[in-house]
DNA sequence: CTTTTATAGGACTATTTTAGTCCTCTATTA
DNA sequence: TAATAGAGGACTAAAATAGTCCTATAAAAG
């Protein structure tokens, strides 16, 4: 089980790398896809949802390309999975409870969900701007 | 992304089922199946999982089936997830460290892998034990 | 010693999720 | 109005998850 999937880590890469310039600074998606290592077309599919999550701004035509929207300081990294890969849950349950049907003794609605809580607050903790000044250290 | 997949969610129901009667108790598949709501097919793979990580101990023919290898106790949610479902990563490059090839500055690496070992800290903390004592209370 | 009961284990299939592509459309600006 | 850059949907490929099926083996009862 990863917790962090393909379409996070390449959004998670891109946005350090636009943390470690001006935050104005616009990016287009060839720029991203090169550094990320992400292709292109997938790469802008990541972003629409960063975008539709209020993470990022997009500019179309001439000069345009993607830029923060938000201080990548309060961009936490809950944030950006949330945005790109759907909810963090412990089981399906915790999606949709409509799974729970017939079930309302189980044990890990009854036991496990507060394990959901404290891993979600794990990654509330890290944030964009936090990476982005770790990873440019030697 | 859901930690806990059908596999586990089966292995935690049944090994809580077992727990709630003498540890000696040899509990047959089918019972197994009965109570968790899992295909017995399946669950037996299930099981042979928890066997092979020494968590149950199973018994053929007449009267056979399975039972405890350990006290539910010191039976860990991590040990039955890490034994059914396999390693529990924050993404690929925590499983196996070959996909980092040619990214040795990774963020993630750098950065999140702190994160890794809370999220299995967490999930350290919960025995089969502790889940079936309280599972039993209204 | 053979029938019955129960797990072992591998091959196989189906379903769902993840990852990625492609094509047409629209916005921006030189 | 041509060139550039993202929007958005339909589509495909690959991998993980979930489940089935069939044959073999072990244990105990008769
Ligand atoms: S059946 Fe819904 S949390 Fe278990
Ligand atoms: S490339 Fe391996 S941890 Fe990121």
């Amino acid at each position: 089980m990863e917790l962090i999937k393909r379409n996070t880590d390449y959004a998670l890469r891109a946005l350090v790398h636009m943390a470690e310039t001006a935050n104005d600074t616009i990016h287009p998606l060839g720029e991203l896809a090169a550094v990320t290592g992400a292709p292109e077309t997938f790469l802008r599919k990541v972003v629409q949802k960063l975008d539709a999550a209020g993470v990022v701004a997009t500019r179309r035509g001439r000069g345009g390309g993607v830029c923060f929207q938000k201080d990548p300081d309060v961009i936490t990294v809950l944030e950006v999975v949330e945005a790109v890969q759907g909810p963090v849950a412990i089981n399906k349950c915790f999606v949709s409870n409509r799974e729970c049907a017939g079930r309302r003794d189980c044990l890990i609605r009854r036991n496990l969900g507060g394990i959901q809580t404290d891993l979600t607050d794990l990654l509330r903790e890290a944030t964009v701007g936090t990476l982005a000044r770790r990873a440019s250290q030697a």
